[in-house]
DNA sequence: GTCTATACCGAGATAGAC
DNA sequence: GTCTATCTCGGTATAGAC
């Protein structure tokens, strides 16, 4: 596969923004990350920020969003949310993914477009898709009645966290991940365990 | 309360730091917010990364670490686990300490000496403690038995998601922060009520 | 589309007077 | 301990030849 100039510089300013920030990363050291000039990268983008933007706008969704073909099938209920946290394990053991993620965090705290882009088109959208789910099967009596809502908040926690904590060990204690491998299994153990109805 | 100078620039400079990043903030703009000139900085710090260290050093434990007075009285297990879940609340609703939070989260990903800080003086700790606690509760019947290592994780994961959400949300949607203000809360009551023992 | 050369600026940092 | 003045470096960005 051959990548194009312009991919190419997309590529490189990822895995250096990623490892050491927007800020820290030079359009020098991308060029020679590259194997061009820094000249040359005017030729394919406006200025240092638009490669940002580019990244922003190719990679957040990919990032983000779980496979879409999840089985939201109601009368599994406990499979279904299985199905979700192994979506998300997917992505955290998924390289490329576990790099944007690193540097969205970064962005997310400092980048008002970011910041936005995740509570708006992940987090909320996410919330919401949950709390439909648990409606629903509050109203097949398939669990016990409560506030949906809290019960999306408490079900994505901890699933972002452990992405959130695989991250962090995978940039230099790669092997400490394997501690929470079976996290995200375990979580829905747990919380299933706690909001079944169990007559 | 008088502050020194050198005072003065670790205070401006966290400031400066958690909204712009270590990075993009220049020593000029330390000096312009404390009011002296730029040269005066560095009769009261080596260099730039100086004032970096200095502020780990001084905050990071504030930042992280929980009050020490939580009640770790193993016979209301429910009690102690709410209580230091409130104490997660009580930082993440403060406004210094929530400043620090963003800042070491930004620093966690791209500091090799705040991550290890992160990972060897905050996380194992407590989760090597909430284990210890867990596994007391088993013996004594209180909870279920199972992988005290694996409970620590997932009660620890919704706390910390919680704060880094509301830290978040504080940047520049400090009304949302309302709508998980309980989260701490039912995260007690949802774990509790999955692991308790209940003959 | 990439190169060389260069402009221009702001960064971090130092010398020495006060 | 702070100031003015100044240095050097590396940053982003542009002009124009090939």
């Amino acid at each position: 596969m051959e990548l194009t100039t312009k991919e190419k510089i997309i590529h490189s300013s990822l895995a250096l923004f990623s490892e050491f920030g927007y800020h820290a990363t030079g359009v020098r050291k991308i060029a020679k990350d590259v194997g061009i000039r820094e000249s040359a990268i005017y030729n394919h983008f406006k200025n240092k920020e638009d490669i940002l933007t580019h990244i922003i706008d190719k990679y957040f969704d990919s990032t983000f969003l779980l496979k879409d073909n999840i089985n939201l099938n109601i009368d599994k209920p406990k499979s279904t949310l299985l199905d979700i946290a192994m979506s998300f394990k997917l992505l955290s053991y998924d390289k490329n993914s576990d790099k944007f993620f690193r540097f969205f965090i970064i962005e997310i705290m400092q980048n008002k477009n970011v910041r936005d882009k995740y509570l708006d088109n992940y987090l909320e959208k996410q919330i919401n898709a949950l709390s439909s789910l648990f409606f629903e099967m509050m109203q097949k009596g398939l669990i016990g009645s409560s506030d949906p809502i809290s019960l999306a908040w408490e079900f994505l926690s901890s699933l972002f966290f452990y992405r959130f904590q695989i991250s962090v060990f995978n940039i230099d204690r790669f092997q400490s991940s394997n501690t929470i491998a079976s996290s995200f299994e375990k979580h829905i153990s747990i919380f299933w365990n706690s909001i079944k109805n169990s007559n």
